[in-house]
RNA sequence: GCCCGGGUGGCGGAAUGGCAGACGCAAUGGACUCAAAAUCCAUCGAUCGCAAGGUCAUGAGGGUUCGACUCCCUCCUCGGGCACCA
């Protein structure tokens, strides 16, 4: 046999294994899935970086042994070719980007094949072709169908370089991700995913899942969920006299309300439609809830009229499910006719349907009747309110639901005890009460703020307005403040301010007051002062805070630069119950701090808490709450995801504007919308695909008249947040995928992606997924079972590899000089998977070596040593087998390859091996050096690949007759290690102990040489024996 | 500022409560050779000692334990992330 030439067999084992297509994963195998993931490449111009085969060797040595283990494994290639750096570079060399694509694309593909990666390439993808993109826009419009794309004018990041809008994940540190240029925002119009609305499930379906917790950590402070309360601070302006139209045509309905409005004393007029001269208003009650159907009435009237308008429907919860009296009627009656039948019967089936729901719902009947009101105002502002009562559903007035018993009524109120029609206006408003009040908060001039320190709502000495938020412009606009100047001048620096420029005056904050508008503290009833203030963001929460100087050091930073008063709601616990903190403030009067005195934003005691001084501030939260009438509310850092670009290399948007009937998605049947070659693809301040008459100018799909297509294409996170869907049935041109053949595969059993991925790529892919589940196309709502990261490759010095610096490593010369085994095998040994390490050049020897003498071995070319004699490997053999596959399980490649480096060791100084052993040996080493173990394979005289043969299996008798190692201690320190059986018993090893000579001579020089007996004795099994004198 | 990870020979690293430095690189000495490469053998944390052996040592300091790289506290330092989210 000649010496180890891995170029020789490297190609002929890679043409052989792509011919025969060895590693084809069959959708109806009798063997167990596996489905294996690594991040499709982006196909760079500068080809394979060393990162890419590191991640991509770890994934194929786990194929490859997971295949050994019996596993019918899906692995798999393609390329998220569309994207910003293509199209630059396109532009630079002035070549078409889908040349530049193609080419970028077959050169990796050169590359990943020159590794032996055991691929199944017959389910390669192409995110930038039209067989791929139209599933990425049949997606978008199912989206948009249901309503979680949508289009809205947001401030949005704006890379002048690139010439296109950036989610605010691609923007690092006020730079552009792909460019580093310095962000402008602008004002745009744009298309987003709604992603807040799956912000809570994105959070809590993260437990459970087998990835790094780094990695959920992340993606939680992403989602960033904070739980608090909203309070209204009422101002102390009049309310204001007004009329307002109620959207009804229902006269009884109309009487009641209005006089109740007129009871509840809110100075308001209630009108209806005809009165101001709209004679036609009708609106089919279709919504899917009860706050929906009120919506849909008051939007419906609002568009007729400038004055503000109200709407409201009612309807019940019952055992968690929502359902108006209507929908009830109309299903408890199953198409009998309801003029044949009773008030009572009708009554009665009713009452029985309700009871079906509550008992398919776990037999509970308790149930809410609520209100739900929409109020719409002359500057078409919504606000949705809603009054909640608790009923019970009864056979007799008062008693419980037997279902024994004759059903009578519907419901009974809780409060008075009477049907509605009983009820006199007085014990109806009472009824009503939490809706007029309600009603009341509407109308009276308040500012909402949100807080997670509602416990500290009694040391609330200002409030602080977003300058963007409505209440500072409608007091500019209506001169309602003394300072206009001031503020309006205020208002407009930040304006011009970005978010950036906003954060880099962390420490000198500025604002200014509204002066002559103050706002009352719910609580304390006193009159605080409002400001401006660009500390407090817009977009969070309501865009208004109450201020806390005494326990919040944003708060505390601004009080003290502007004078303004810190008071102390809450005193750190007492170390010793009854015992107050010293320098707290202590026996009543002065609970104004000065200045100087420390804040404290921890948990504690309440002081100056009015009724609530003395309670835990934890436990005081709620109760604060409502008392102040606020509610609880959770609030996300989540942002909705912006996924328009005015770009031409991606996936053209699949809606149509049409003057007449709005956007209009493209019908499904016309799918794909090719993305055209044009003549000039570069963005010259509007989007390519805007410049191209033949692709913009379309009919509509609805009307036939003329309409232009969306000219912007998608963020190409859009592209990757769905292709591991697309894999399990990759040539499917009916629909996106089979729904059987991704049950079968999916989810993604294991995935390896860089550590620059933990947030967007993951969060997007998992929202798709929930998506595709709620629309029923997949059963499971997370995407990624077992998730792995893996470290950078850094340059020798340790930086960063960059062209710049001229200090790349190029996969290609590696593997033209070492072979692939060799560089496959050094990636996996120059440290743990999941950290940076830095390339060795002389590093690389050592496994050259290796694997040049493992060779040898095989051969039968090495000579057994005469220097030390093992009569045999084979109880080594066995530990390494066992080690090797539980190392390679756990990612730990590292420590596989050292065992087998020890394996080897050991074994050239050992008679020569059986040819099992050899065989076992062969098999083990062929996850990492997989043309090396199928040429020794071969060689060997067998024919098929090694992949298809069994793991081998390791004998645990023979592991466990080898010898091992025990050690003395006298005192915790090791005196003497002895060669024992692995079987010797505690009492064994301990007389052992004692009778070593190293150990009395320990015993001895530690003064205690009169002999006196140990102290103590202790024993670990297989370990040791510590002797304490 | 806050949150997460790290810090072990000249270097990459191993050991997750039980022999610190596995495995590999580099280095030194030797064998082979006319010579070099390749290969093979030996040494290889510091320190005291002729030696046997001792002492010190896992960023620093304290603690828990018979015993700590490993667990706890304080601090230093490097890397990454978030950054006025109320």
């Amino acid at each position: 046999m000649s010496a180890y030439d891995p170029k020789k067999i490297e190609e002929k084992w890679n043409k052989k294994w792509l011919k025969e297509k060895v590693f084809k994963a069959s959708d109806d195998s009798s063997k167990p899935k596996y489905y294996q993931l690594e991040t499709f490449p982006y196909p760079s111009a500068a080809g394979l970086h060393m990162g890419h085969p590191k991640g991509y060797t770890a994934e194929d040595i786990h194929a490859r042994y997971m295949r050994m283990r019996g596993y019918e494994v899906l692995y798999t290639m393609g390329w998220d070719a569309f994207g910003l750096p293509t199209e630059n570079y396109a532009i630079k060399v002035g070549k078409n980007p889908k040349e530049i694509a193609l080419a970028n694309t077959d050169n990796f593909r050169r590359q990943v094949q020159m590794f032996g990666f055991s691929y199944d390439w017959d389910r390669e993808i192409d995110t930038s072709s039209p067989e791929y993109y139209k599933w990425t826009q049949w997606l978008f419009i199912q989206l948009y169908k249901k309503g979680l794309a949508y289009r809205a004018e947001a401030r949005v990041n704006w890379c002048p370089k690139d010439q296109t809008v950036l989610a605010n994940e691609q923007v690092i540190d006020g730079k552009c991700e792909r460019c580093g240029t310095e962000i402008e925002e602008r004002n745009m119009e744009q298309w987003f995913f709604k992603i807040t609305d799956y912000a809570d499930r994105l959070l809590t379906d993260l437990k459970g899942l087998d990835w790094p917790s780094a990695t959920i950590k992340r993606q939680e402070d992403w989602i960033g969920k904070s739980e608090g309360a909203e309070i209204d601070f009422e101002l102390n302006l009049p309310r204001p006299k007004m009329d307002l139209v109620f959207a009804t045509n229902n006269q009884g309905k109309f009487k009641r309300m209005q006089k109740l409005f007129a009871a509840a004393g809110l100075g308001i007029t209630l009108k209806m439609p005809k009165e101001i001269g709209i004679a036609n208003f009708d609106v089919v009650e279709d919504g899917k809830t009860i706050a929906e159907n009120a919506g849909k009435k008051a939007r419906a009237l609002a568009n007729l009229t400038d004055l503000p308008v109200f709407a409201d429907d009612t309807g019940f919860f019952i055992a968690g499910e929502e359902i108006d009296p209507v929908t009830v009627k109309r299903n408890a009656l199953g198409g009998a006719d309801e003029k044949a039948l009773t008030v009572e019967q009708i009554a009665e089936k009713m009452q029985v349907y309700y009871k079906a729901i509550a008992t398919a719902r776990g037999g509970k009947v308790d149930a809410e009747w609520r209100q739900a009101l929409c109020f719409i105002t002359p500057e078409k502002a919504v606000v949705h309110e809603e009054a909640v009562r608790p009923v019970v559903l009864t056979d007799e007035r008062h008693g419980t639901l037997d279902p024994s018993l004759p059903l009578r009524g519907l419901y009974i109120p809780k409060i008075t005890g009477k049907y509605p029609s009983e009820e006199t206006e007085e014990e109806e408003l009472l009824e009503l009460k939490s809706l007029m009040e309600a009603i009341q908060r509407l109308f009276t001039p308040a500012i909402k703020i949100f807080t997670t320190r509602p416990d500290t709502l009694f040391g609330a000495t200002y409030l602080v307005l977003a300058p963007e938020h409505p209440f500072v412009d409608g007091c500019i606009k209506q001169k309602a403040i003394s300072n206009l100047d001031e503020v309006a001048a205020y208002v407009k620096v930040s304006s011009h301010k970005t978010d950036r420029m906003r954060q880099e005056d962390v420490k000198d904050k500025t604002g200014v007051e509204l002066k002559g508008v103050r706002a009352i503290n719910p609580v304390t009833k006193e009159e605080i002062p409002i400001w401006v203030a660009d500390y407090v963001l817009g977009s969070y929460g309501t865009g208004a805070i109450m201020a806390v100087p005494a326990h919040d050091e944003r708060d505390f930073e601004f009080a003290k630069k502007f004078g303004l008063p810190i008071r102390k709601a809450v005193v750190p616990k007492p170390l010793i119950p009854g015992v107050p903190v010293v320098g707290a403030a202590m026996g009543g009067a002065a609970p104004e701090l000065r200045v100087e005195e420390e804040l404290w934003e921890g948990r504690g005691d309440l002081i100056n808490s009015g009724e609530f001084t003395g309670m835990d501030s934890e436990k005081a939260k709620a109760e604060i709450v409502a008392f102040a009438g606020g509610k609880m509310k959770t609030q996300y850092k989540l942002r909705d995801w912006s996924v328009s670009r005015q770009r031409y290399w991606g996936v053209p948007i699949p809606m149509i504007h049409c003057p007449k009937d709005g956007i209009v998605p493209v019908p499904e049947s016309e799918l794909p919308v090719i993305l055209p070659d044009l003549e000039n693809y570069r963005p010259q301040g509007m989007p390519p695909l805007a410049g191209s008459p033949a692709f913009i100018n379309v009919k509509c799909p609805q009307c036939g008249g003329d309409a232009k297509r969306d000219a912007e294409t998608l963020d190409t996170f859009v592209d990757s947040s769905w292709y591991f869907l697309r894999y399990p049935d990759p040539h499917n041109d009916g629909e996106i995928f089979d729904k059987k053949k991704a049950a079968h595969w999916m989810p993604v059993d294991l995935y390896v992606i860089g550590a620059e991925h933990t947030v967007l790529h993951l969060l997007y892919s998992r929202f798709i997924t929930k998506f595709l589940h709620d629309e029923g196309y997949v059963s499971f709502v997370e995407p990624f079972t077992r998730l792995k990261h893996q470290g950078l490759i850094m340059a020798a010095d340790g930086q960063k590899m960059s062209k710049s610096k001229g200090n790349v490593v190029n996969p290609d010369e590696i593997v033209a000089e070492f072979g692939a085994d060799v560089t496959r095998m050094y990636l996996m040994f120059i440290g743990p998977f999941d950290d940076a390490t830095p390339w060795d050049a002389k590093g690389i020897l050592g496994v050259e070596r290796f694997l040049k003498r493992f060779w040898k071995y095989c051969t039968g070319a090495s000579e057994a040593k005469d220097v030390a004699t093992v009569p045999s490997a084979k109880n080594a053999l066995h530990r390494t087998i066992k080690k090797v596959g539980e190392d390679i399980e756990a990612f730990k490649f590292n420590t596989a390859i050292s065992a087998l480096m020890i394996f080897l060791n050991e074994a050239e100084l050992a008679t020569p091996p059986a040819k099992e052993d050899l065989s076992a040996l062969v098999k083990i080493i062929h996850p990492f050096a997989p043309h090396m173990a199928q040429e020794l394979w071969s060689f060997m005289g067998n024919h098929g690949y090694l992949d298809f043969e069994p793991w081998p299996a390791y004998d645990p008798a023979l592991i466990a007759q080898e010898k091992i190692t025990i050690v003395f201690q006298v005192n915790g320190k090791t005196k003497d290690t002895v060669s024992v059986d692995a079987a010797i018993k505690e009492d064994a090893a301990k007389e052992m102990a004692l009778a070593s000579e190293k150990i009395r001579f320990a015993i001895a020089a530690a003064g205690r040489s009169d002999a006196q007996s140990p102290k103590r004795i202790i024993y670990v099994d297989k370990k040791l024996v510590n002797i304490v004198i």
